[in-house]
RNA sequence: CAGGGUGUAGCUCAGCUUGGUAGAGCACCUGCUUUGGGAGCAGGAUGUCGCAGGUUCGAAUCCUGUCACCCUGACCA
């Protein structure tokens, strides 16, 4: 067999005009694919498990992986799919650097947004170089150079490169990572809406991501989002299901309404602050009890029965006027900074611990009591927080001490006029859905693998960056923002499909499309056989592996198994006899069926195609 | 960052309590046999016991420090 490793043109010499794509055809035993029976002790996650037995990836510190020629051609593969749906709705590659300088992210205040997660070293001269966790300002920065008109918008650019956040705890394999593979996209627009303007740009995204992670053969659900430190307004995120997933996801079934946990709004939900005091307040001894669930305990109930009371402040441009807001929730719920921010009108962060113990708080046991004392300061509370009929356990605004039978009406008197109740918590399974009566939120765990962002003018303002408008005026330039995690979708790829003997998969990720195993490696008619085989299907365009290993049968199936290569052709003496090979699909189980050879390639091309 | 755990051969791990100078299985190399689901026999090679101090006649083992990695949470395009 001839076969070599490198497999180009085979019909002649490559002209610059020729760049015909044929199957690869390689050898098992001219590549490097070290598969182990077990898998390393600290891999937990099945795409991490099986990425690392399989011979995919390698670890060569906490939440960076080495690319093993296998996981090479599948990320080539998510790649180049990307490339193809980018190209479809008119966005340009390009490249940037992979270090900026610190003082870039300073334009934006994203130094600090990044804090600790940024990766920062200094060059020979003592300047800061960051290692770039997104492009956002150097996109601006380029942009701000060479364009000056809005002639020459729209725009869309992107890039496929390597990205660095120093995560404060990577896990999961390649699910989270310190250096990752994203593909990133930006888009530049006179306008958000109308004819050349940011949300069709956005629309055109999100189709194309959709069409990315459908042909990926990802199962996925867009979910509205919260936009983070990258900023702006709309955003949604591309989730894919898993259990094994990070991210938590609410959906309602009745009216398709998908959003993530920092996002997902609840529906009404009845509240009142009337009702009569049915308990005496009385005053408990509570010192040294972490969680909420234990104080609960120790005061007869539960978290449910307790009201949780959170001390923000506002973010206000004189920091030296601090100014309280408490949010209230039930024990057994959490505040979401992100709807309290949106129920009091401003930016808020939690209060200073030392600040808001010296203005008299009891930090820990804060109970809604406390607003009472307090000048200007505002107060919301939850739906479910809000019930005047219960007697609830909380705070006693006092270190050490909680109270029970603390009551809305009598116990904040006259204040309960001035009382806000929002939605300021997270969304559970359960909850009745925003959307329909009636109907309530599930939950659901996902992968992120897409985020997509309406950025408008925050990095065109923080920047400065202005084209002349038609109206001979500058106007600063609307901006979208888009990206995919191309190492995180492979391993998605991984979580999702996936059985007990290996990975599973789907054709267009799969590092090689046919895997053709030898019984006999020394035999030079199979070898032959093989040969053959293989170039007729690298000439429709597959990517053949053959598995020349001169090993015993159990290893070669197990390996093949293993790696999950969509078909599997196997040449032994069983099948040569009966007339062709061994045809087999790895999501079948069972045996495979005997193919006779003049049928086999359309067979394995027509189960390819419909994979 | 808090809490928990682990570092011994390429991989998975035992040995540590009670100190005496390094082990098993798999993988690897050689030979023979074997060849349709992780073969058998015989022989062989493989270690700074994470690192640095300390105690001791003697440390993988005890003590101190330190580094790395994993898990839960916090955090997070």
């Amino acid at each position: 067999m001839n076969t070599t490793a490198a497999q180009s043109s085979p019909t002649g010499e490559a002209g610059p005009l020729s760049t015909a794509r044929t199957g690869d055809i390689h050898l098992w035993t001219r590549t490097l694919i070290p598969t182990t029976r077990e898998a390393p002790a600290d891999a937990t996650t099945p795409s991490h498990v099986y990425l690392v037995r399989a011979g995919f990836i390698r670890q060569l510190a906490a939440g960076v992986y080495d690319y093993l020629p296998l996981a090479w051609r599948s990320l080539r593969k998510i790649q180049e799919i990307v490339r193809q749906e980018h190209e479809r709705i008119g966005a340009m590659e390009m490249l940037f650097p992979a270090m900026e300088p610190v003082s870039l992210l300073k334009q934006t205040g994203r130094d600090k947004a990044y804090g600790d997660d940024l990766f920062t070293l200094q060059d020979r001269h003592g300047r800061d170089i960051a290692l770039a966790p997104t492009h956002e300002e150097p996109i601006v920065e380029m942009m701000k150079g060479a364009i000056t008109s809005y002639k020459q918008l729209p725009l869309s650019l992107y890039q496929i490169q390597t990205k660095f956040r120093d995560e404060p705890r990577p896990r999961s394999g390649l699910l989270r990572c310190r250096e990752f593979i994203m593909k990133d996209a930006y888009s530049f627009h006179l306008n958000q809406q109308g004819e050349g303007g940011l949300d069709v740009a956005y629309d055109h995204f999100y189709d194309a991501y959709t069409r990315i992670f459908t042909r990926c053969g990802l199962t996925f659900t867009a979910v509205e989002a919260e936009s983070g430190p990258i900023g702006g307004s709309a955003s949604h995120e591309f989730m894919v299901h898993a259990e094994s997933g990070e991210d938590k996801v609410l959906v309602c079934p009745a009216s398709g309404y998908a959003a993530n946990v920092e996002k997902a709004e609840i529906g009404e939900r009845a509240w009142s602050f009337d009702g009569e005091a049915a308990q005496e307040l009385k005053k408990h001894h509570t010192p040294n009890m972490p969680g909420i669930e234990g104080v609960a305990q120790h005061l007869g109930t539960n978290a449910a029965g307790m009201l949780k009371t959170i001390v923000f402040e506002r973010v206000l441009s004189d920091p030296s006027k601090t100014k309280y807001v408490l949010a209230v929730v039930r024990g057994d719920h959490d505040v979401n900074e992100g709807k309290v921010r949106d129920a009091v009108g401003s930016g808020v962060k939690l209060a200073d611990e030392a600040q808001a113990k010296a203005d008299g708080l009891a930090i820990g046991y804060v109970s809604p009591s406390a607003f009472a004392k307090l000048t200007g300061a505002t107060i919301v509370v939850d739906p479910d927080a809000a019930q005047g009929g219960t007697a609830w356990a909380t705070g006693a605004d006092e270190m050490d001490h909680h109270v029970t039978g603390w009551h809305w009406g009598r116990d904040l008197g006259y204040e309960v006029e001035r009382l806000k109740v929002a939605d300021i918590r997270n969304a559970e399974a359960g909850d009745p859905s925003p959307r329909a009566v009636g109907s309530t939120l599930q939950v659901q765990r996902g992968i992120e693998v897409g985020h997509i962002f309406k950025l408008g003018t925050k990095y065109s303002d923080a920047m400065e960056f202005k084209v002349l408008a038609e109206d001979q005026k500058p106007r600063a330039v609307t901006m979208g923002c888009y990206g995919i995690g191309v190492s995180r979708t492979m391993a998605a790829c991984v979580e999702m499909s996936h059985d007990e003997n290996g990975i599973v998969w789907p054709a267009a990720v799969a590092p090689y499309h046919v895997e053709i195993i030898l019984m006999k490696a020394e035999d030079e008619k199979q070898k032959k056989i093989a040969s053959e085989l293989a170039q007729k299907l690298a000439e429709r365009g597959a990517d053949v592996l053959i598995d020349d290993r001169n090993e015993r049968p159990g290893p070669k199936f197990k390996d093949a198994d293993l790696i999950g290569i969509p078909v599997r052709l196997t040449l032994g003496d069983k099948a040569l006899d009966a007339g062709g090979v061994e045809f087999k699909l790895r999501k079948d189980t069972g045996k495979g069926e005997v193919v006779a050879f003049d049928s086999v390639i359309d067979r394995c091309i027509s189960a390819l195609e419909t994979a």
